[in-house]
DNA sequence: TGCAACTTTATTGTATACAATTATGGCGAC
DNA sequence: GTCGCCATAATTGTATACAATAAAGTTGCA
């Protein structure tokens, strides 16, 4: 079950771990992420609790302020739009690529994805439920076969993450997974330009869905919206 | 002159040196960085060369090898074809953006970027050269003003310069400066979808220029070509 | 003489100690 | 009583010391 990743205790098992947390909503915009108190819990240095941390900051989910540490980074409504805008750019065009180059056992596999997302759902396990929808979006980037947009995708993803933590407005909960479905009949068709539609409403659609009116700036806690 | 850099002696200063050395062709692909060496350089300690190389490392220009140390990345054909790929999702769409935001500001700064370009090159410093030619592609993401986009496109650039540095076949060298010019007559003109287009066929361009035949592994040193 | 195993050396990986900076709490003055 | 200043405490930034690992050189044996 454990997916080549690095062995405990080294800074890259430490930040996808966190990255993980981050995006499941375990640790919401905003949180504090003290050296020596992550340190103590996967009992290592601060040294490599840095490194993770520093790994985490160059993707933009967590946010260094100087001398005041790491938090859970809060996207401004102008990141928001941001981070829309370039998924826009490249996952249309990707979802198209995979298209081409998808066989039936990718399919079964993205399947399997939206199957588990819901068993998510239903054992009320919402942020588990959140993260295997973005890993969705990130399955099409890797069988398209292009790594590095792959990278792209999966750090807009997290980032996207934290983008609905903070500026969500309720809605029809399930109108992701109806996407999501349209999305593999459109790759069970071999229908590419398809594909790429219905990948780019889904984005649209993503947005739309987003509170991202300039007025709210949505602070973390509200010590810090009276702090200025 | 100095455009916002962070204080000489910060990781971030380090590896902006670092970057602009390595895509100045300066640190040629394979070179190793030794970290006492380096903190020797900048008389500073291992612990913040250590950050830099990381953060280099994230960005794909430095590689890293398990007790081995930082290595200038040597990319590979099949990430040197992805990078373009990734460059051609973003890239001509942004040039879009960008033409449709353009003040008469903006296109005299990117004139003046050419000339600088032509001026390096006229003083046979073609590292510099292409330097320059690369900030003229992230100058326009700036202008679009998707500072997210522009990250990427960064990246990518910087990327694109390690694979000049490797899989470059002579040609006519002037080529990019016709492209460049072309391109600022369309913005001149406010014709967005030209300049769309022209970026396009200007990333293709490149791709075309180089050779990248599966077979001319190009290691970084003979030594590394006997190595297994 | 050639190969292999061992010793040596150099470099990275990790932890710890110290310095710098910032937030906090208390004290005093207005 | 409130505002401002100063001392204290806590946390990050940086350097150094030690441990682990891998490369290179050496020695011994076949």
């Amino acid at each position: 079950m454990n997916e080549l990743q690095s062995k405990p205790g080294t800074a890259d098992a430490v930040a996808a771990d966190l990255e993980r947390a981050i995006h499941e909503h375990r640790l919401p915009p905003g949180t504090k992420l003290g050296e020596d108190e992550l340190g103590e819990v996967y009992g290592i240095s601060r040294t490599t609790v840095r490194a993770a941390l520093q790994s985490l900051g160059h993707r933009h989910l967590v946010q260094h302020k100087r001398n005041r540490g790491a938090f859970v980074a809060q996207p401004t409504v102008r990141e928001a739009r941001e981070v829309f805008e370039a998924r826009s750019l490249l996952e249309p065009r990707t979802a198209h690529s995979a298209c081409k180059r998808m066989t039936d056992d990718n399919i079964r596999a993205l399947q399997a994805h939206i199957d588990a997302e819901h068993s998510a759902l239903d054992a009320g396990e919402s942020g588990r439920a959140l993260y295997l929808s973005g890993r969705f979006h990130i399955e099409i980037a890797r069988m398209a076969d292009q790594s590095t947009i792959e990278t792209m995708i999966s750090e807009l993803v997290s980032r996207s993450s934290l983008i609905i933590a903070l500026y969500w407005q309720r809605r029809a909960a399930l109108c992701e997974s109806q996407a999501h479905h349209a999305l593999i009949s459109a790759f069970a068709d071999r229908d590419a330009e398809l594909a790429e539609e219905l990948m780019k409403n889904h984005l649209l659609d993503l947005v739309t869905s987003l509170d991202l009116r300039n007025s709210s700036s949505i602070p973390g806690t509200l010590k810090e919206a009276l702090a200025k």
